[in-house]
Order: C-alpha cells, then sequence, then structure tokens
DNA sequence: CCTTGACCCTCCAGTTACTGGAAGGGCTAT
DNA sequence: ATAGCCCTTCCAGTAACTGGAGGGTCAAGG
C-alpha cells in the first residue's frame, strides 16, 4: 500500500502518517522508487494511533500504549495506569474551562453588546 | 518599576512581560541602564492581559480587547463579538473533553489493572 | 576597593503535534 | 509526449511561552 491508501483507510493525513514515521511510531517498507510501502500490520498501528489520539493521549502516551499493546506479558495495571492519569488531566481541564466558561457567560450576559461604549466585560478585565 | 516589581504586583513571569512587549502588547520605556521600565499604566495593561488570559483569551484577541479597551468610542457590540465567539469555542472543546472523557472512563472501568496481560483499552484502541 | 548576590539584558533553542508549501521525481492513460 | 495525479524531501510556521547560556548592573558588606 502507499501512503495515500493508507491515509484513506486510516483516516489520517498523509503529513501525519509521515511525521508519525519520523519520529519513529510506525517503520513502513520502501519500494524500490522510494515510496513508502505499508503492509497491514503498518495500516494496524496506524488506526490504533489514529484511536489514541482521538482519546486524546498524548504521543509519548501512544508510544508506551503501542508498545504495551505489542507485548504478550504486559501488566494490564500498567495500561490503566497510563489510561487513569490521562482521565485525570482530562477532568482537569474540563473543570479549567467550566470555570472560564462561568466567568466569561456572566460577563457576556451583563454586556449591552450594542453601539455604546459602556462594557462590563472590559471593566472587569480592567479593574484595579 | 523594574520589572521584576511588575512581575510580582501582575502575577505574570518576567519571561512571559518581556515577550508580551516583543510582540507589541506593551511598550515600557527604558532606564539609562537599558532595564525596562514600567509605568502603573503598562502595569494596568498587563494586569488586564493576565485577567484575558486567565479567561482563555487568544493573544490576539487580548490584543482586539486592549484596542477596544483604549478605545472610548468603542461599540460594546464588538467586545460582546468577541467574547461571544470565545465563549462557543470554550462550549465546542468542553463538549469534545467529555465525549473524551465518558469514553475513557467507559475503558478504564473495564480494565482489571492487574498483572495479566488482558485489557479492554487495548483490544478497543486495536480494533478492527 | 572588592566581592557577593540579586537583579537585569539579549539571543537561541525547545516545547506539541502537526500543517503548508516549494521543488522535483514517478506512474498511468491518452 | 503530455497531462494529471501520486510520491519524495526539506524548510518554515503555528501558540504562547519557557529554559538556559553568557554577560552587564547595582546595593550592601568587609
Amino acid at each position: 500500500m502507499n501512503i495515500g491508501d493508507v491515509s484513506r483507510r486510516s483516516g489520517l493525513p498523509a503529513k501525519t502518517i509521515r511525521y508519525y514515521e519520523e519520529i519513529g511510531l510506525i517503520q513502513p517498507d520502501r519500494s524500490p522508487n522510494g515510496y513508502r510501502s505499508f503492509s497491514e500490520s503498518d495500516l494496524h498501528r496506524l488506526s490504533f494511533l489514529g484511536r489514541a489520539r482521538a482519546l486524546g493521549f498524548a504521543i509519548e502516551d501512544c508510544r508506551s500504549l503501542l508498545a504495551l499493546y505489542a507485548d504478550d506479558s504486559r501488566e494490564s495495571g500498567q495500561v490503566k495506569q497510563i489510561a487513569q492519569d490521562h482521565l485525570r488531566r482530562i477532568d482537569e481541564k474540563i473543570a479549567q474551562l467550566q470555570s472560564m466558561r462561568a466567568t466569561l457567560a456572566h460577563l457576556v450576559s451583563c454586556c449591552a453588546g450594542d453601539d455604546r461604549p459602556d462594557c462590563p466585560i472590559l471593566d472587569d478585565l480592567g479593574a484595579l
């Protein structure tokens, strides 16, 4: 398979696939003409990466997860640990965004949003 | 005031303040010795920036907001527009994170997390 | 007068995970 | 042979800082 094929089948942009090779997440063969030649197993890794990234795992987490995936003697505890850490980071981020959202929504609701200059939003940001 | 003073009073790291100067968000004077010399008004702008950034506004939004803040003939509608756009982006991000969180939490709850290799998390990521 | 320590300066590189684009070669069909 | 798509590498840019090297400044103490 050429890169266009795995791109279509994995849903990942070709650019991203080249990038994943560059950082060592995949090692596709090369055809005599220099084109990357992907196996089904490469495609499988790419799909794995696509799913892990969609769940928000960082690239380095993905690297660890792929290694565990390939390791028959892994302990599921290690996988769960990575996932739980990630879950906690997601929860922190959600909490932070919700706090911003609350403040911002309040300010927006206080602002007339017309052609006059008075603006509680700016008043708040500029408060001493 | 030197940069250390405004850093303490604004809560922003000195590095960040230098960066804000570099991208034109502030223009502090210089003392004869080359040190940045900040006025109360510079400090005020920095506090404004700190608050806007804490609400998640992008730097370019902050630039627009500062300009509107300084403009006596602004229309509050412009400010509200920026804030509402930002609010929408926050909501999108929260929704995305919550969706990730739901999937991830489910997978985590299914994983024994012990010393055996069986792992529903990896099974899901590697599903064909 | 000298030193010490806390400041300050600039410049360069690194972070995250790609993305866009230039310049050029390969393949397939007409 | 030419058109049109595919592939290659390499370089630069994104957002918003952050860390560190290498070096000047200033006030206090000995």
